[in-house]
DNA sequence: ACTTGACTTAGAGCCAACTCGAAGTGTTAT
DNA sequence: ATAACACTTCGAGTTGGCTCTAAGTCAAGT
């Protein structure tokens, strides 16, 4: 086994992904078509792995698989969609703001009832 | 119409919900039982809609249904329960506080990479 | 009176994103 | 040689959280 690349196996313990979404999302088009030694196995490289990781990152902030297809596509396409792809990105970066900033609300909230059931009740003066 | 309580649908309007889900949420156990005005129509109070929202803001914080439905029927027991209810959001506060840090962490990556692609490319000395 | 709204139960359908299994064949590592 | 791994297609199943329909009855507001 070389050190250079990764069978399907490793390449899910590598991401966390299962073997069956790995080729799940190859067949999606999430991930371009792994090169095969021997024309069938499946060799994953270090730039797939990160590409992978960067996937899973983008599914972390709740972009729908039909976007990342998208954002997948046009990588594909090279250069020429750098500026589609930043457009996409700072769409996703006000979601994610926007969706840390009602997360903060909440945690204030949260934080509030804590204190609130915990506190001894107050002597009234 | 009294101005002191809500029909289902005006409770659907106040709290985003539709009738249906109101019901449905109300069979889960989320919702206490809605008094009735004659005996059939639900009428929602005050207090009811302030659950609701506070309901939907523990959903928004990504807390299961079945958690929701522990937290209400522990409400329902009263005060004895105050200590379980705060622990449970305890650990909603950790988990609320690790999913923001996540989300800081992606949002960090996903500003470089618009920087990354956005920038003029580097003239190198 | 009459329209609009609300009630019930029970079950079907829907969506996203997996997740799994069968079946039969081919590959790799030791 | 042999065990473990990988390949394909492809359809079914799962989970969570709704969402809707049907059918028939009853209530409320103007």
């Amino acid at each position: 086994m070389s050190t250079e690349s990764l069978t399907i196996k490793q390449a899910a313990e590598a991401t966390g992904l299962s073997v069956h979404t790995l080729r799940y999302y190859e067949g999606l088009g999430l991930i371009h078509p792994i090169d095969r030694a021997g024309n069938t196995h499946r060799r994953y490289t270090r730039e797939d792995i990160g590409w992978i990781q960067f996937l899973l990152k983008l599914r972390a902030t709740g972009m729908s698989i039909q976007d990342m297809q998208t954002y997948a596509e046009l990588q594909r396409q090279g250069d020429e969609t750098l500026q589609q792809r930043v457009a996409m990105l700072k769409a996703l970066e006000r979601e994610v703001e926007a969706h840390i900033a009602e997360l903060s609300g909440h945690l204030d909230l949260i934080r509030y009832k804590i204190a609130l059931y915990s506190e001894p009740v107050l002597e009234l003066a």
